[in-house]
RNA sequence: GGCGAAGUAGCUCAGCUGGUUAGAGCGGUGGAAUCAUAAUCCAUAGGUCGGGGGUUCAAGUCCCUCCUUCGCUACCA
């Protein structure tokens, strides 16, 4: 059995359809888990909705909804939206599922267990939008004005008793724990602003509400659900089985990385950690805080902002695999990016369709019309070739696999989109078309050389546009079998060539884009 | 206020522990080619590497300071 690789996206909490950050997270968690799959590791991909809390009884109740029903159709946009991007995940776990419940009460019991839970009183200013308390001094607002919080949210006074998590405990475990494993927080950027905040000192959590009722039951302790983030992140646990301890669970936990949003790194790189340690589970190896995804002009995507793109409709006129290859490309990972309707225009026509595409289409077509469709069989390779194989061959079994093991996922395409150049600038200093003249067998032997290079470049790009490069290996007759970094870099081509396969007609693999045209008249 | 990140060619950005004429892609310009999705290839455009000061034989690359943007965090009065 090969080794296990777990890996998650966050859990949304769908109080709204998904917008594009939604979208790039799960599209980057994917290529992620293509990539290990490639490199021969038993994947594990889970995503899923965090589903409870005030936030969304709220919003159920406005819409006069049933809560859970309400629920479940917030839900299905998430899953839809997995389902059209081509996200690979191998379980969707909702928070409101039984077996999610009980896993949030066996981890609440053996955090429990560990001493670390205590009834007390909770008092303070309560903002129902952001779900957060704050002190006296963090609030804004006259005598007889509406209290606002520093985000600008309306508070209420509020008194609640309430159950503690002893983070405070963990102090030193934590801080001794990020020393210890310094890729444990990634990028470093948000390592340090962590780092920061636990040696600021750490105070204990408030863990369940009595406010209302939309949340897992805090076990003997009625009137008591569960914080929403006790239960959000335990999702990481119920995903593979738990609190059922034997088969997944033994087999996938800890998780290799977290891919989460840098707004959530402290929920993830602090209470996380701290909540496992408390109920004597290992820690993930990894958490990854991404950045935003910005509109052209800059501002911040979100809802509340108006202007939310929606990734299925962009993912729809554009091409899914032309999305994701544009959000993973022109952002560097870890860092925040932007975009617009002609920046995705214009790097997926450079890129995919005039460098890749093109490439495979003109290669692809003078086999076909010069050998009739067969492969040709190879006489020899001159320094040229060879000079191209080492250099496409470097890139897709050193370059690349590197830099998506290190999670550089732009650079990773980047590094691919250099091979292909160098793939059309051998193809036009080697002119097959003048070779058709003058020398058939050398003509053979460079269009051979091709084929091997764009079948090798189309596996190392297939985690981020899995259908595209499939479409293509499958025209080009590559074996299943060989699909993978390490099959693509073994001698396929003779037995293919030898084989009675026989090249169609090349289809362009992409087709240049065009603004819509509304964009391009603003 | 504290801490941190960033400010490099028109645009988007690479530049690790200081060292030949500061790089890439896109865009622009000039060629070449015509197999291919009017796609490709080659050459090139000369940016005081945010301002100022300093260390050094040598600094985008270290130190100080100032300006701008952003993130985390805090709030002394």
């Amino acid at each position: 059995m090969s080794e296990p690789y777990y890996i998650t996206t966050a859990i949304a909490y769908p109080n709204g359809r998904p917008h594009i950050g939604h979208a790039y997270e799960a599209i980057a968690t994917d290529a992620i888990a293509r990539f290990q799959r490639l490199m021969g590791r038993d994947v594990r991909l889970i995503t899923g909705t965090d589903e409870h809390g005030l936030k969304m009884a709220q919003t159920a109740r406005n819409a006069r909804r049933e809560t859970l029903e309400f629920a479940d159709e917030m839900s299905s946009y998430f899953k839809d939206m997995c389902g059209k991007l081509n996200i690979s995940h191998d379980n969707f776990m909702r928070t409101t599922d039984a077996q999610h419940h009980a896993a949030s009460i066996a981890l609440w019991k053996a955090m429990e267990a560990n001493g670390d839970l205590y009834l007390d009183r909770y008092e303070g200013w309560y903002s129902v939008r952001d779900e957060a308390y704050y002190a006296d001094d963090e609030v804004t607002g006259g005598e007889g004005e509406q209290k606002l919080s520093p985000q600008g949210t309306p508070v209420e006074w509020t008194v609640e008793e309430s159950w503690f998590f002893r983070l405070s405990k963990y102090q030193d475990q934590l801080l001794t724990h990020f020393r210890d494993n310094p890729d444990f927080i990634r990028p470093d950027s948000r390592k340090n602003e962590v780092l920061r905040f636990v040696e600021g000192g750490l105070r204990d959590l408030s863990v369940s509400r009595t406010s209302f009722d939309w949340g897992v039951p805090v076990p003997g302790s009625p009137g008591h659900v569960m914080y929403v983030w006790v239960d959000a992140l335990t999702t990481y646990l119920s995903g593979i089985g738990y609190p059922d301890a034997e088969g997944e669970f033994s087999r996938f936990w800890p998780a290799n990385v977290h891919i989460i949003g840098k707004d959530i790194v402290r929920f993830h790189a602090v209470y996380w950690p701290a909540f496992l340690m408390s109920a004597g589970l290992p820690l993930p190896k990894q958490v990854f805080g991404h950045g935003f995804i910005l509109a052209r002009d800059g501002a911040k995507m979100g809802k509340s902002a108006g202007n939310a793109a929606d990734p299925l409709e962009l993912a729809e006129r554009y091409g899914v695999d032309q999305f994701r290859y544009f959000l993973l490309r022109e952002v560097s990972f870890g860092q925040d990016g932007s975009w617009s309707e002609e920046a995705i225009v214009a790097r997926c026509n450079a890129e995919l369709a005039n460098s890749f595409g093109n490439l495979a289409q003109r290669t692809l077509s003078q086999i076909f019309k010069n050998c009739d469709g067969y492969l040709p069989t190879i006489n020899g390779y001159s320094d040229e070739d060879n000079a191209l194989f080492e250099l496409v061959g470097k890139a897709v079994s050193e370059t690349i696999p590197a830099a998506f093991n290190d999670l550089a996922l732009s650079q990773a395409a980047e590094a691919w989109i250099n091979a292909v150049f160098a793939c059309n600038a051998y193809i036009d200093a080697q002119a097959p078309w003048a070779l058709k003249k003058t020398d058939t067998e050398r003509m053979e032997a460079v269009l051979a050389t091709l084929y091997i290079c764009i079948a090798q470049l189309a596996v190392a790009i297939s985690p981020i546009i899995p259908t595209s490069a499939d479409l293509l290996l499958e025209r080009m007759g590559i074996p299943n079998t060989v699909r993978d970094f390490n099959g693509i870099a073994s001698h396929w081509y003779s037995p293919l060539a030898e084989s009675d396969f026989r090249l169609e007609q090349p289809v362009g693999l992409f087709p240049r884009l065009e603004l819509t045209v509304e964009e391009a008249v603003a």
